[in-house]
DNA sequence: TATATTCTGTGAATAAATTCACCAATTCTT
DNA sequence: AAGAATTGGTGAATTTATTCACAGAATATA
């Protein structure tokens, strides 16, 4: 069956409280608190768990731990997914060492970068190589995520990298929209744009 | 009239091409090809434009300057909004030096972390402040909006002290929801969450 | 034990968003 | 000048998403 990019999107964030939820070794959890940690309505938590067939008990709503182990089966959020990001300027470096994404079992394992000269100044623990290897190590190393942070005038040709190299997935914070196969899942997250959007939502709201 | 929260979204979009293909004194524009940039259909294009009644041209489309003037102006997108960073840690510091915030209309005028020894070791031009001074300095500068950049722990906290202090807007890095009240628009950008979204994404879809 | 409460699951109803179909206007081509 | 092609605007149709309503089940309460 045919879950929607909503659903899936909102069902990945009730994982992830799922997984806040365990660490406090909290049992049960209902729609209810679900909906108003992800922000969506019971309702709307209810129909998409329905979808995916996931048992919940009256009274008590769903079992925290196997709800979670379900969820991270039936998507593969568990296997641990490496990841690599290309351009290490401010942005691509704070992504580099962002200790968390281990936790939440993305493992970046490579960072590149056009620089010979910054590749040789970082400091980091992850291994960091000139981006033409990107081909090389990201099939050596079986990486399937791909995060664009270069400028945006080198961003569609990254992707075109990234998409040769075989990834599966591709994250990108340059601001333009990059083109890939629909094969492969990707997101634009464009800060600039979040900002317009609040402001523009704003005046709105308010005539 | 009302328009949907993905129109305004998709309005932003487009504005920010328009900006774009002004630079390169692009004159017309037609629904198919904003389209194309801005990930979504033709229909759709022309449906919001409609809804704002931005005249098209016959066999050209849309006039790049002066539909993003007409754009700027209904949702005040030209003047410029200040802003400050809270938590000025990786992510922070990478937000306070991006300078492309500036010709998007968007200034950073102040910086706020908890950590003295971290505001004194900043090496920036824009002011650092620390957090206790939050209400007075967003006052003192008209800062309209804020940006959340702090650990998840600290997250719902500075929410609170940013709506006390009066902000429209809110745009959160950390990955937990916070919650402010309803006038305040805000959203939640939750890396973590968007690789997850890739991952369970590309599983569906090959199954 | 009986009754009230609270929770899920889901079909039906409603609402919202997108897509389509096609007219009118203009430009291009021959 | 005639006809073909391209483009926007918009009401209608369709599809998709959300919300509602309520049955059924377990638990709590009296
Ligand atoms: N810094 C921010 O806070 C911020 C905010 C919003 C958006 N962004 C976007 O994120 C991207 C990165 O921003 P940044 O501030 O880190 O930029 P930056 O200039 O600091 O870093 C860009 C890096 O990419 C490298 N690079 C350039 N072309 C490359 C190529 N073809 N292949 C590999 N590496 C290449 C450069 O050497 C540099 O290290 C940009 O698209 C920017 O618009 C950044
Ligand atoms: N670094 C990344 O690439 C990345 C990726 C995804 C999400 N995030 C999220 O962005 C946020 C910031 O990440 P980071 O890597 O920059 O963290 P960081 O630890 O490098 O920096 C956090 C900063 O916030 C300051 N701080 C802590 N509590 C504060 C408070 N109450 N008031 C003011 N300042 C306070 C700290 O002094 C520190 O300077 C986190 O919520 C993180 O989960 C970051």
């Amino acid at each position: 069956m045919e879950l929607s990019d909503n659903t899936i999107e909102r069902i990945c964030k009730v994982f992830g409280h799922l997984a806040l939820l365990e660490k406090k070794g909290v049992e049960f959890v209902s729609s209810k608190e679900l909906a108003e940690q992800i922000g969506t309505t019971e309702y709307t938590v209810r129909k998409d768990i329905s979808l995916l067939g996931g048992p919940g008990y009256t009274r008590k709503g769903y079992e925290v731990s196997s709800f979670k182990r379900e969820l991270g089966q039936k998507f593969q959020l568990t296997k641990s997914r490496k990841a690599c990001i290309v351009g290490l300027g401010r942005l691509g470096t704070a992504l580099l060492d962002y200790e968390n994404f281990q936790e939440d079992g993305f493992e970046i394992v490579a960072g590149f970068d056009c620089s010979v000269n910054k590749i040789e100044r970082i400091r980091t623990n992850i291994d960091v190589f000139p981006v033409s290897r990107l081909q090389e190590i990201t099939q050596a190393r079986s990486i399937e995520l791909g995060i664009i942070a270069v400028p945006a005038e080198s961003a569609q040709e990254i992707a075109d990298e990234l998409t040769k190299a075989g990834v599966k997935g591709i994250l990108n914070f340059s601001p333009v929209k990059v083109n890939v196969p629909a094969r492969i899942v990707h997101l634009d997250m464009d800060f600039t744009n979040a900002l317009r959007f609040i402001a523009a939502r704003f005046v709105m709201q308010n005539k």
